[in-house]
DNA sequence: AACGCTGCTGGGCAGGTGCACAGCAGCGGC
DNA sequence: GCCGCTGCTGTGCACCTGCCCAGCAGCGTT
C-alpha cells in the first residue's frame, strides 16, 4: 500500500518546517479560502520558500489531505477527552455549538465536492466522529426518561445541522432567530438533565 | 444608485447569450467547483468565445453574483408557489429536503466566506428566504397543539440544519442515520397534521 | 450614403500557477 | 578525507488567469 516510488526526493514527515507550512496553509484557507492555498502563498505566509511546499509535498492535495487529518485528529482527539471527563448532554451540545471550524468544514465541503482523494478523507473522518459522537449521546441519554424521544442518531444530526447553520449564518451576519433554537436546545438539555450544580456531581445508578 | 459609468461597454442584460454563460457558469459551479469557473472555462463550456465573458460581466464576481441571483429568485419563488397552493408542513418539509441545492449552497457559503459582494447577496437572500420560510411555517403551525413545542423559528433552524446535513452527507456518501432522522421528521409532521388523504382538504377553522 | 449602435473577436499583457531539476552547504559515518 | 544523506534554493517551463483594446460586420436611422 505504500505510495509507489516516484523520482522526486520528499522531505521528513516529522519535519518542523513541514509543520509550519502546514499550519500557515491551515490559516489560509481559513481566512482567504481554499483558492488562496498556493505554493506561493503558504510559503510567504509561513516565512519560507515556496518551492519547500513542493519538498515536503508531492501535490498540493496532499498538503489539503495533510492540513484536513491535522485538524480532524485533533478534533476527535478533544472530543474524545471531552466525554472522558464527563460527557454529559451539556458538554455534547457546547462542543458541536462551538462554532470555530464552521468555515473550515464548509472550504473542506466544498473542496470534497470535486476532488475525490479529499472526499474520501473528509468522508472517512465523518463517519468517525459520528461514531464517537453518537456513543457519547448514548451514554449521556442512557436513564433519561426515553418517551417520545427521538431516537439518539436522529437527535444527533439535527442537533448538528443545527449548530453548522447557526455557525454560517453567524459568519454571514443572519442570526435572526440564533438565540430562540439555543435557549430551546439548552431548554430541552437541563430538563432531561437536572443540572449538577448542586449537591453531589455523581451519577445516580 | 447606477453602476458609476465605466469605460467598458458592455452587453445588454437581457441578451439569449448572456444568459447562455450563466447558466454554463452555473454548470460548472456545481461540477467543478466555485475554483473553475473562469471566463476561459465558461467560455468553453457554453460554446461561445471566452471574452464574451468580459463583454457581459465587468468582473468574475459580477458573473457569480448573477448566477446565484438567478438560482436564488427562481428557489424563491418556486417557494412562493409551493405556499401558496397548500403550503402544508408536509410541503414545507419536501421543499427543504430537497437536496438539489445543497451543493451550491456549500460553493457559495465558501465564497461568501471572503468575498463581501458576495456575502452581502447571500444574506440578503438568507434573510428573505428565512422570513419567508417563517410565515409559511407559523400559518402552518396554526390551529396545531402548541403545547411543549418550540418555538417556530427554532423548529425552521433545526429542519434547514438538518436538511443541509442530509445533503451534504449524502453527497459524501456517508449516510448513517439519515432514514432515522427523515421518519422522525415525518412521524412528528404525521401527528401534527392528520394526513389529508381521506375526506376533505380542507383546513379546520 | 453616412452614421451610430451592437454583438462579437483576434491579439495581447502582466501576473500567477504547479511542479521539476540541478545543485549547494552542512552533517555524521567510515 | 571521502561519501552519502538531508534541508534547502535558484532557475525555469508550460500553462492558465482576469481583463483590456482596437477593430470588424451587420444593422436600423436619418
Amino acid at each position: 500500500m505504500a505510495t509507489l516510488p516516484s523520482s522526486r526526493r520528499l522531505g521528513a514527515p516529522d519535519s518542523k518546517t513541514r509543520a509550519r507550512l502546514v499550519a500557515a496553509a491551515e490559516r489560509l484557507l481559513l481566512e482567504e479560502g481554499y483558492a488562496a492555498v498556493t505554493s506561493r502563498r503558504v510559503g510567504a505566509a509561513a516565512g519560507l520558500k515556496p518551492q519547500l511546499v513542493h519538498y515536503y509535498f508531492r501535490t498540493m492535495d496532499d498538503l489539503f489531505l495533510e492540513v484536513f487529518r491535522r485538524r480532524a485528529e485533533e478534533n476527535l482527539a478533544r472530543f474524545e477527552r471531552t466525554v472522558a471527563k464527563g460527557g454529559s448532554l451539556r458538554d455534547l451540545w457546547q462542543f458541536s455549538a462551538e462554532l470555530r471550524g464552521a468555515r473550515f468544514n464548509i472550504e473542506f465541503a466544498a473542496l470534497a465536492n470535486h476532488r475525490k482523494t479529499i472526499r474520501a478523507e473528509v468522508a472517512h473522518y465523518a463517519e468517525r466522529f459520528r461514531a464517537a459522537q453518537l456513543e457519547a449521546l448514548r451514554d449521556a441519554l442512557d436513564g433519561t426518561d426515553p418517551h417520545g424521544r427521538p431516537p439518539p442518531v436522529a437527535v444527533l444530526l439535527m442537533v448538528t445541522g443545527l449548530s453548522q447553520v447557526l455557525a454560517i449564518e453567524e459568519e454571514l451576519g443572519v442570526t435572526a432567530g440564533h438565540s430562540e433554537a439555543v435557549a430551546f436546545v439548552e431548554e430541552l438539555i437541563a430538563r432531561l438533565e437536572p443540572t449538577a450544580s448542586r449537591g453531589d456531581p455523581g451519577p445516580p445508578v
